[in-house]
DNA sequence: CGAAATATGACGATCGGTCTATATATTATG
DNA sequence: CATAATATATAGACCGATCGTCATATTTCG
């Protein structure tokens, strides 16, 4: 019975973060919530609410990056690839009545210390999602330079347009951004192939 | 002196949200941050911590959309204006020691009540700054609905820089964004002039 | 002066995260 | 099988922080 206990605290962690910030969540929150009693949390997050969180937030990303590397998987362009994981992001932001977007910004956005294992972990998850774009985009026929500034623009265009999707509650945004992103690598992978 | 007090109030929550998000900034940081006391708080804002928030984020967005404006009027070509404003963005995030970034996005992640006036503000920011770069891409040549889109997409990608320039500590992100964004915005132009 | 406007910090009910003490389940041992 | 020893899980006390209120100063100005 205690994986559930544990599995039930960061799953409701990585909701409610989601959904009100990283500051907004309370431990009493997660403990209604979840069920859970409030005792157990100190024992399965001895490091208290920062464990926890730590833990919830690799959870969501761990999700999104399984998501990612399957779209681009799947794609037999890059730009289907992206086309497809934007889509999923949406599909996410109305299944959840846009609560759900990335798991990694509100936790930036909340200024975890500077020097914080949180701050790291958002980090490295950009990074990942970067090097993920990149490789496909390498494949596809683009120099790695070019790759790269590439793949930084469809993170930071996905980021953006996923926290405007919450605020105008429609999905519409990050449909058009995906669509652009989409033309522009194209047009990217032709000019290299054509020169 | 009343003047002073609630328009220092003001300046230090902007600030202070800007650092640690909408739910991590305390009314008794705010009063310690700006030196006033306590109870001026409910004088100058009936409404408690939503109004003076509320004022706070309605500064950050104005100065903004003040820049902006200046940065595309003194542009020749939009995506000079582009450039310029990111130019504008980096700085703050470095003179800031990489705390101030875009005054909307925090309060949008940490989740006022859809029916909220902040949520309200928040998307009128949103949407006044795509106009203005649309009102922009028009006037340089584009058809107003390819504008909207493009007007769209550097929205979207600011927002994502700015949180990704945080995370890194680094303003590369911003610049590269705008660049990939600044070329963009010369190629649609010129696909319309030329065709 | 006297009245209205503004400023002040102490107060209390509630909630925050943390920790120690206790209970329950599991396994080891005679 | 009985009991001791250990691992797992829980309950709730703790104390500082939080937010809004209020009774009282202080200033402003007719």
């Amino acid at each position: 019975m205690s994986r559930d206990t544990r599995a039930r605290m960061i799953e409701t962690t990585a909701r409610l973060i989601q959904t009100r910030g990283l500051h907004g969540v309370s431990l009493s929150d997660i403990l209604n919530e979840s069920g859970a009693p409030r005792g157990s949390l100190y024992f399965h997050f001895p490091g208290g609410k920062e464990a926890l969180v730590l833990e919830a937030m690799r959870a969501g990303i761990d999700e999104a990056t399984r998501i990612l590397r399957e779209c681009l998987a799947n794609a037999k362009h890059p730009a289907a690839g992206v086309q497809s994981f934007f889509q999923a992001a949406a599909g996410e932001m109305t299944d959840s009545n846009y609560a759900f977007g990335c798991p990694v910004a509100p936790i930036v956005l909340d200024g975890p210390g500077a020097d914080s294992e949180l701050a790291d972990a958002c980090q490295a998850a950009f990074d990942e999602w970067m090097d993920l774009y990149r490789e496909a985009l390498i494949k596809a026929g683009l120099k790695p330079k070019r790759a790269g500034r590439l793949a930084r623009m469809i993170v930071a265009s996905l980021e953006g347009a996923l926290i405007m999707a919450r605020s105008e509650r429609s999905t519409n945004c990050i449909t058009q951004v995906g669509d652009e992103l989409a033309a522009l690598i194209i047009t990217s992978v032709k000019n290299v192939k054509g020169g």
